[in-house]
DNA sequence: TTGGAATGTCAACAAGACTGACTTAAAATC
DNA sequence: GATTTTAAGTCAGTCTTGTTGACATTCCAA
């Protein structure tokens, strides 16, 4: 609406995606699409009696496998004593083993047990399968725009530690 | 690693965006966005004791004036009980008002104040300005992209609701 | 007029985040 | 060797935001 007025307007078509409409259409699309991506696992999870915080947990060790406490407190932006209530659990209950550091005895390593990897895979199963439907509806051009719109969109510490993330799975 | 085999193999370069590592490396670029979508408006909310469901009431409000509070339920996913506190609240700081309906007297209709229209342009303004940094990083082609895989990523009944607040709009 | 729908409220509870203070053990530094 | 710093864990308390369940009110409609 009166894209020819106001603060936002423009001389091309080309700026058309600056718009204020368009900027707030992206940030619901985000909450909408939030909402889609941690479905499958919370149906999971709450037949457990876990929550997100338990998955955010075994998906970084598992894609990290061996990372310190400090290491995943960073990752998931969380403090230790929050983070320190759902690896307990998860310990107690046999899905992550806590091995102390041989160099340095005051880190834990976090590793996943055949049970916590066979629960990560059930999770990440489902999660996968609706981004594996909705790259292959979208099409590849558009899943390469997507990943470049949400890298950007990033804060700066935290995209460091994304492509830390792929670096060390290569 | 290792795409030659697996379950995952594939025959050309075109769904080299299907395997499961690019899935996993789009979960954690959702995961890590959605952080920094987040992050400003939060900043803001916290110096108000306010928190992400105030500013969720404010937007959905601001985007759709006169809407009902049952209409604001289906579109946020959460249960009456929870959103009237923090529509409590915000009713109280004269934020929103709520009139009640002339066809059905039952219905209440949310409108923004003047003051909850100055707080809701602040916290959208934060992320409009992320917002808009990042398409403009990645452009526009990329920015079409985006939005296409974050549609196919909702549910059938949030992308509804999506349409229906994009056509309400126009 | 009676049933059901929309709204609101009270109470209780849980997950998951936070802060702050403190301990233990080990490593690093002076 | 003594001191400081770091990593991890723990205890206690708080806050937000979600949940159920029960119940009252209002009002539309069959």
């Amino acid at each position: 609406m009166n894209e020819a007025r106001g603060p936002n307007r423009h001389s091309g078509e080309s700026l058309l995606f600056l718009t204020d409409d368009q900027l707030r259409q992206g940030i619901e699309a985000m909450f909408f699409a939030y909402r889609g991506f941690t479905a499958d696992p919370d149906r999971i999870l709450a037949d457990l009696s876990y929550g997100r915080a338990h998955h955010r947990a075994l998906h970084f060790i598992n894609g990290a496998p061996g990372t310190t406490v400090n290491n995943l407190l960073r990752i998931l932006g969380v403090t230790k004593q929050s983070l320190n209530r759902v690896l307990r659990t998860l310990i107690d209950d046999g899905m992550v083993e806590s091995r102390v550091g041989r160099a340095d005895k005051r880190e834990r390593h976090l590793f996943l047990t055949e049970q916590g990897l066979a629960l990560e895979q059930k999770l990440s199963d489902a999660q996968r399968a609706r981004m594996r439907d909705a790259y292959r509806a979208a099409g590849p051009e558009a899943v390469a725009g997507f990943k470049k719109v949400l890298e950007a969109m990033m804060d700066t510490d935290l995209r460091k530690q994304y492509h830390a993330l792929r670096e060390g799975r290569e």
